[in-house]
DNA sequence: CCAACCATGTAATAAGTTACATGATTCA
DNA sequence: TGAATCATGTAACTTATTACATGGTTGG
């Protein structure tokens, strides 16, 4: 249930609309959490019912703004600091990993240099992104270049990965 | 849709119950593709329905054992080679770091450091269940393998980064 | 005989995706 | 004035989780 603690972690920097919470969802949470717009929508209107989280402001266009309460606040603090990340255990490319053996050697090769390609676009498109953002001292881009970071590592690991793997299958 | 996916590989395999197709999903799946048991047996039936598998023999306690059909072999083919793999996009650990600054500078690191400790256990998990494993020639188990080693990697990268993550919060 | 294990299914709920529907405002 | 952008919502559907419900078989 990860969507709500994002949405309240978004809204703990800044008010924003939900029109301005998909567009960070898009950008920085892109690689981290998605969520689509009914999603956000629908998640601010419970939140706001559960009081977690109020309209601060209306604008234009019937633009609301919603800001974070207290309760909010000690829900997320609750989240960050007692309940324990689940191990994520759900990977669509490493599944078919565990079935390349009803393919040819050359198209499971082929396979796994695929996925060292993507992997290595992955690492050229965050490094791309990395020099676009402004790392201005805000709060949250301190530690969304922790996160970035690990994206990096991450990109690397799995080309070197995919590049070895793909030599254990070359007899 | 991998959930089918998943299904249909380990059939491919061979033939299995939806029972020991679960305790397939608990143990060698169950880092890369989780799955409940009423989803097994639901998928069983959606797949039977559209002819991907059959029933191949029914045994004492009202065992059905479903064997892949010609076309569920196709259509396994066909994501394995065909379909672009997704990106994984939802972490709820990661997600967490995005949102450090509302904690405590102590806290924070507390909280990187429990990821570095929990990426540890689970490299030890991994090495345990790696020793405990007949890695017999069986094709399933050569990219069982490759699977294997790619969450060490992964594990091991994730603690080095937590700990790096740490460091850069320790002013 | 009873515990452990084998075995299948359904119902209710929650979470996530895709598509549809509508309209205001800004700026070139 | 027309395109891009801002802005919110709902409906239908799929996927995933949790809980309930039932019963047969094996082996110590």
């Amino acid at each position: 249930m990860s969507l709500r603690h994002a949405v309240l972690g978004l809204l703990a920097d800044r008010p924003a609309s939900g029109y301005d919470l998909m567009k960070r969802f898009e950008t920085s949470l892109a690689h981290v959490w998605s969520a689509t717009q009914s999603q956000v929508y629908g998640e601010l209107g419970k939140l706001a019912d559960g009081g977690l989280v109020e309209v601060s402001a209306e604008g234009p266009r019937g633009r609301k703004e919603y800001a974070i309460t207290p309760a909010g606040r000690a829900e997320l603090h609750h989240w960050l600091t007692e309940v324990e990340p689940t191990r994520a255990r759900r990977s669509d490319s490493l599944l078919r990993v565990f079935f390349l053996g009803e393919l040819t050697r050359l198209e499971a090769r082929t396979y796994l240099l695929g996925e060292a390609e993507r992997a290595a676009q992955q690492l050229a498109g965050l490094k791309e992104a990395e020099a676009a953002i402004d790392w201005g001292g805000d709060p949250l881009s301190v530690h969304g270049r922790l996160a970035m970071e690990y994206g990096k590592r991450l990109s690397e690991m799995h080309e070197e990965w995919a590049r070895w793997a793909a030599e254990q299958l070359t007899p």
